[in-house]
DNA sequence: CGGGGTCCTGCGTGTTTGTGCATCATTAAT
DNA sequence: ATTAATGATGCACAAACACGCAGGACCCCG
């Protein structure tokens, strides 16, 4: 193996999963870790990516993290951490799109060995990089607005899946009203979802505490988990203490 | 031996197998590694390859995941522009994925009326800006390599589509060997994907030519276009000059 | 025929580069 | 604070390299 190979191997990897861990290419590449420590270093000092304890990074994935909307972002970054506690190893997942479940398809552990179907190639994309996660992309018409599939189709292969656990964002939650949407097909869809798996957790940004939209997706009592960036104990949610929903 | 015929000998194994040591060389055409190092660097300056320690590497492969390579991106950018003419109001067009079709997604004309399926999630998203293009995404494992999905499902799913055009970036096309690839399921999916559609177009970088990998995915005469960034009466294209096939 | 030129090749020398190992320092995780 | 993982440094050895030189093949031309 010549070296300008590894360093492009490297870059492949790099390139694909924003990420390296040395000991992996140790592994992947039959050598001592001391060489691929001097191939990353120098792959770094010409400035290909950015070398980190146990690793390496892409440049542009590190300067992802300058978003001007730090404010919600955080938020979301929040949720997607508490959120990666309901995911255990060997369970079947499947969540539908949006930015808070793109936010978790980054933050789940390393390792983590399970089975993610989604309709957003967004979170797909993001949950390639995880080696031991088998992604199903779920297939059907492309929505614009909502940049998931959607449509019979996918709803009929929906209706072949038996998940642990359905993670969604929302539009909108309500004490009263429970989980609402606006849009008809995307109603019909998250519907589909909750049928297909045995436990449903919501990712809801707190902006989108007490608002009640057109269609009814589904009531508190249908809803497992509840996941926001506030404190589980705080007032804003006291209404939604309800026997069957943890908040978290 | 003469050092013509050694010369081809080394350019027939780099377009073989990407890569010659120069160990090897020294074994197979009986000559001292002075004589190899002197013809690798001869065919190094002609630019046929690249030389680097302990070897030489083919060109193409070197820049196929060299994203700062801003003369590909142009390149890519000027047959996506050329490929837009294939595309007529109405048709039903089949895409894979790869940088040059994601591309294509970027260069359609602003209010096309089509109807796209594509196994990319890269590219249904780049196509959800047309307002009157129809996005359907092919359901199915996702694969982490090529960021496309694939598998069983997926090739059901192709038998029940009847396109117009197939359009499929390549990673090699030889005027003897025509397509080839490495990987097997990306290999099957291609296969299933011409036989989909009535007419299949190939868009491929001029770095591509001439190159010939593993696996089979289909001969010339299986090709209706093939486009390139060069000019289509370029002598670098000659030998792809079949009855069947189109060069724009 | 034979000298002088060029080209190609292989060998010997010394130099540079790449790699792995041992040791010790540093960092991250609990 | 303790422990395990990771990193840095220096060293040794082998592989790859550059360079100069010499012998051989070939050609041109007198």
């Amino acid at each position: 193996m010549l070296k300008k190979e590894r360093h492009d191997f490297v870059m492949r990897q790099i390139n694909l999963h924003n990420r390296v861990l040395n000991s992996d290419l140790v592994q992947l590449l039959n050598v001592s870790e001391d060489t691929i420590r001097r191939d990353l270093q120098e792959l770094a000092e010409n400035g290909q990516l950015s070398k980190v304890h146990g690793g390496a990074l892409s440049k542009s994935y590190q300067s992802s993290f300058d978003d001007s909307d730090v404010y919600a972002k955080d938020a979301k970054v929040c949720i997607a951490k508490k959120t990666t506690s309901l995911i255990k190893d060997g369970m079947v997942v499947l969540t539908g799109g949006g930015t808070s479940i793109i936010e978790l398809a980054k933050q789940l552990p390393e390792n983590l060995n399970a089975t993610f179907f989604t309709v957003s190639p967004f979170v797909a994309i993001g949950l390639a990089k995880y080696a031991k996660v088998e992604v199903i992309l779920i297939g059907g018409l492309f929505s614009k607005n909502s940049q998931v599939t959607y449509g019979g189709h996918v709803i009929n292969q929906l209706s072949e899946i038996n998940a642990d656990l359905c993670l969604l964002g929302t539009s909108a939650i309500h004490p009263q009203n429970g989980l609402t949407d606006t849009d008809w097909e995307i109603n019909q869809l998250k519907k589909a979802m909750f049928n297909s798996s045995k436990k449903a957790g919501i990712l809801c940004i707190s902006e989108k505490l007490d608002i009640s939209l057109r269609l009814k997706v589904a009531s508190l009592e249908n809803i497992d988990y509840l996941i926001t960036e506030l404190d589980p104990q705080s007032p804003e949610l006291n209404a939604y203490r309800v026997k069957t929903l943890q908040i978290l």
